[in-house]
DNA sequence: CAGAATCCTGCGAGATACTG
DNA sequence: CAGTATCTCGCAGGATTCTG
């Protein structure tokens, strides 16, 4: 199922890419820094803050909402999203500008996986915490 | 919802927090951690990989089937893994000596989580690997 | 075969200061 | 207010070598 037709050197259409399905097992599928970016601390917890809101939301209420979030690593995280097609990015030009932050439909998909996961760390983050703990007990004793 | 019973002062029981749901919100809360941890690309891969097998898989096929993983880091991975007490590490005590890896039964409880992620991922790659490319060339322009 | 140990490098990410 | 720009440091992570 892997390498049977992406690396064949027809030339086709360009952009065949667009139509293709990733495949996050091969070492070439740009899937893998994907995954690597959305799957993020930052990136879970903005997407999830976007999408309990039918409207959007301001840099400021963001960066209040991420608690401990440094005002760079913010501005890192939007513009990837942005970059990625996942998050709109509005200006209001006035003095001081506004700027709010909204998911786009993709984004808007992307929530549910990642609730799912959240919902997974936060379930099980005390007993990995815990087994944790005792692993290196055990690891210092032994 | 978020603070209203953590930062409290009182002292209750020691290892109250065993009991308690994380909260991805809470700055001080460890499945930040625990998030970035397992939603990583060679987290997700190893997991995977043990999911779909019944039984246990060896370091060598494993790395086959990571293709792209360094030694050192498939090693952290799955020593990572071990301490969460996501997965199990059953040494054959032969020359050369067998070492299978397998998942708990916490740990196959994330692979659920996991697939829906990789899935998102490999669906939408190419629209996102596209978006990102057209972004590029327009900041280059203007 | 399955690691442990070591060296080396890039970039992740915080702190700080400056702009429109 | 919502950013850019710079400097800095730590460590993630690759390549290589050694062992039982």
């Amino acid at each position: 199922m892997t390498g049977q037709e992406g690396t064949s050197t027809q030339p086709g259409h360009p952009r065949v890419t667009a139509h293709r399905r990733g495949d996050l097992f091969d070492p070439d599928c740009p899937t893998r820094q994907l995954l690597d970016r959305v799957g993020s601390k930052w990136t879970t917890m903005a997407v999830l803050v976007l999408a309990g809101e039918e409207g959007e939301v301001r840099f400021a209420e963001l960066r209040r909402r991420m608690a401990g979030v440094s005002q760079k690593m913010l501005t890192q995280t939007l513009r990837s999203l942005e970059r990625d097609g996942l998050l709109t990015r509005r200006v209001e030009p006035t003095t001081p500008p506004r700027v709010h932050y909204g998911l786009t439909r993709r984004g808007r998909s992307l929530a549910g996986p990642l609730t799912v996961l959240k919902e997974w760390a936060e379930t099980n983050m005390a007993a990995v915490d815990d087994h944790g703990r005792r692993w290196d007990e055990s690891a210092a004793a032994g």
